[in-house]
DNA sequence: TCCACTTGTGTACATTTGTTCACAACTCGT
DNA sequence: ACGAGTTGTGAACAAATGTACACAAGTGGA
């Protein structure tokens, strides 16, 4: 076709990757896509796919890294906002809902990928997990606000707030993203699992540990 | 051909669910199968497909309903080996963890399936997980171990316990089911993280509930 | 301006897919 | 033992898929 062309490079990878995440965000899973559906969706020809891709398990790899920017901005944000202790787990999670809400094809491929098909976008989102933890940790040591946790129980706390932060992603995409009670109820779940968590953490004592 | 036929009615339709999760263990992702595959992994012919199942959901849906089965062998068997409270989360996990590498195939479907393609089957898991959560608080109650939680309180800790179990999940299949020595890790994180939970509520008050 | 390079297009083709249909074999109540 | 209903088979086909190849349109450095 005589159609004019788009001038900035890699144009067509965004379009590609964009076009993944409305899939997803449609209702399909991630993988069950095809390269031909995902031209489509894109509106590409199918072989412009190769120019940017080796396959989908690529594309989805792909996805991983730009997920990481998208957690790095969430975390920034939680760390500017998030300035008096007690309001901290009520502001944290609200913080998170917006993200997810704003993002939420990008959280759903999350969702998908802890169990997906391919086990280098699976260990992808793991560590990006991992690293989310982890700075967890840094921050609570920061604050000051576990100092009677050894290294190893703030880690296992911090892994298990973000565990249940991700769980709570299986809630959500379950309902409408415009569904407000429903997400309300969710967020106050979530945010009474995290006092939960934490008020253990309070009290437990190193000697808990077995070994 | 003239291959002799089996005896038992509706052995084709065991056959065919089998080959889905053995192709799910094998990394597939179930939202990805298609017909033609489950059947010729299953060693039948496509068309035999249509005589047990309308199509791939229904097949999963079938599925859920086996997992159902296989979660409450889980619980019997839970139920008759705990015996004393003190060692009650170590022996809960481990029977957990061992049912995870007997039925691992229908543990991986489960994982996939909460964040899967198909609305019904995600809702079905989600399902079976509220039934699990709720005879859990039962059993507590039972074994007058939460006297000091109320209802609410009670459900918040098993629902958190239940999800911290079930995203263990996606750590176990993770790891080759041979690797005995990262399923132990896991095994010991995930009761770490159990007892946590039960420190937080051992020292919840209730008053701590918002609104 | 020209030339190498990258990015996107269109055509092509062998495979694979879901589904239909007519027929064979087995099961069971009478 | 026979006829109805069920379960499995094989051939068939339109549609969709992944991928290869040759070519057009843009881009940037000399």
């Amino acid at each position: 076709m005589a159609e004019r062309k788009r001038r900035k490079p890699g144009e067509t990878r965004d379009k590609l990757m964009e076009a993944a995440l409305t899939l997803v965000g449609k209702g399909r899973h991630f993988a069950s896509l095809g390269i031909r559906e995902v031209t489509r969706q894109a509106g590409v020809v199918p072989t412009a796919f190769y120019r940017h891709f080796r396959n989908m398990d690529d594309l989805g790899l792909q996805l991983v890294d730009e997920l990481g920017l998208v957690l790095r901005r969430m975390m920034r944000e939680a760390r500017q906002n998030v300035l008096q202790a007690d309001k901290l787990m009520e502001e944290s999670v609200a913080i998170f809902i917006s993200h997810v809400q704003q993002n939420r094809n990008f959280f759903i491929f999350m969702a998908q990928g802890l169990a997906g098909e391919s086990r280098a976008v699976q260990e992808g989102i793991r560590s990006e997990l991992r690293f989310f933890s982890s700075e967890l940790s840094n921050d609570l040591r920061r604050l000051r606000l576990a100092e009677h946790l050894g290294d190893a129980d703030l880690e296992l706390t911090c892994d298990l707030v973000v565990r249940t932060v991700a769980f709570s992603l299986t809630d959500l995409i379950g309902v409408e993203p415009d569904d407000d009670y429903q997400i309300e109820q969710i967020k106050k779940r979530t945010t009474r699992c995290l006092q939960l968590i934490f008020v253990g953490a309070a009290n437990w004592q190193t000697g808990n540990r077995p070994e």
